[in-house]
DNA sequence: CCACAACTTGACTCACCGAGTCAGTTTACC
DNA sequence: GGTAAACTGACTCGGTGAGTCAAGTTGTGG
């Protein structure tokens, strides 16, 4: 029973090799051009080609699969954590909105995440999954303290990131400056009256 | 000095009634599934084949600018006037705001003219133009005023109607009373604290 | 050192989707 | 009825990137 580790036959010393390489170019372009990425591009980073991310990953899915974690889940997560030991609902609410909108500037590829662009990845629905869950608790605790106005509601936490994440996928890249005083615009805009 | 009105040599009767028929199925199309309708689905609705809408208006670039006006700019242009007939400017920005999100639920077609899909019809870009204009015009007044918070812009008014076109344009449609409370959101997040 | 399985390669096929074309046909008009 | 105008719709094109696979290369165990 000591084996539980993997049922694959162990790699070839090339094989393992070029895996890893593959992770790692993968990992700099996901955070650099986000989740879609032509993968050719990740293969030439690595200094392989497509077919060996294909032979190795199966496709976009599993790397993603692979890579996701260091990519944008691990911070994702931190932020979650910090977000929970405030014990200020109000505070709590707009530490969540501000660090995860720093993040969507900072990281296309959590904005790919938040957009379900791969529904078909495990991890990235997982993801997502814990969004929900914690919009869910914010708006709850937010509101009986009376710091969120009281028709909030989850999926409107949910609507507003969703369509932050659109507005850097699809539109103009605003300079920071401008895309921090207008995160301050909506919590003020979500706040009690 | 009397026909200044088409060098055009007269059309045959068949080759009017079919352009008058393009232009109606036009101007349904547009306002049911935006200005991105395949020009196919608007031959089929006018009852010809995709050629005729080439012979007649050159393509969607053409097609656009003969219907644009009844598509949307009449009704954007009376949101204009209303706007600028209302004397307090907070309520001219209120009403300005809420009127064109309205008008962009309702009309896929504004959602696309203000994400300049199109950037060669001149008509379209007059439509863009026409709105960064009331954009500083209300900005200046509601700042003067102090109905608006003094860091806001015309750019963040401009970013703000295009992030919502975004919304609507790449997310999913709302329902319109989740819609409209998302709208006074926005409105009291940029109204002076 | 060799034999062979494991691995890599990159050119190829596929798919997508609608714009735009044009040779052949139909139709209005004189 | 002759002719030019107009219509048609099958076809080409374009751009992009996923995914495949026959042929070539390389690590490894004996």
């Amino acid at each position: 029973m000591a084996g539980a580790t993997a049922p694959e036959p162990r790699l070839r010393a090339d094989a393992e090799r070029n895996a890893e390489q593959i992770r790692r170019a993968a990992i700099d372009a996901f955070h650099g051009r986000g989740l879609t990425v032509p993968l050719e591009e990740v293969a030439k980073v690595a200094g392989v080609s497509k077919g060996t991310i294909f032979n190795r990953f199966g496709g976009r899915i599993g790397l993603i699969e692979a890579v996701i974690e260091e990519v944008v889940a691990t911070e994702l997560y931190a932020i979650m954590d910090r977000t929970r030991s405030i014990g200020e609902p109000g505070e709590r609410l707009r530490y969540y909105v501000t660090a995860v909108r720093d993040l969507q500037y900072r990281q296309p590829a959590l904005v790919d995440t938040m957009l379900q662009v791969y529904p078909d990845s495990e991890n990235l629905m997982a993801i997502c999954h814990a969004g929900t869950e914690i919009h869910e608790e914010l708006v709850t605790a937010g509101q009986s303290c009376g710091a969120l106005r009281p028709e909030f509601t989850a999926e409107d936490l949910q609507v507003l990131l969703h369509d932050s994440a659109l507005a850097l996928k699809h539109g103009t890249r605003p300079r920071r400056a401008d895309y921090d005083r207008r995160t301050t615009y909506l919590l003020d805009g979500i706040h009690a009256p």
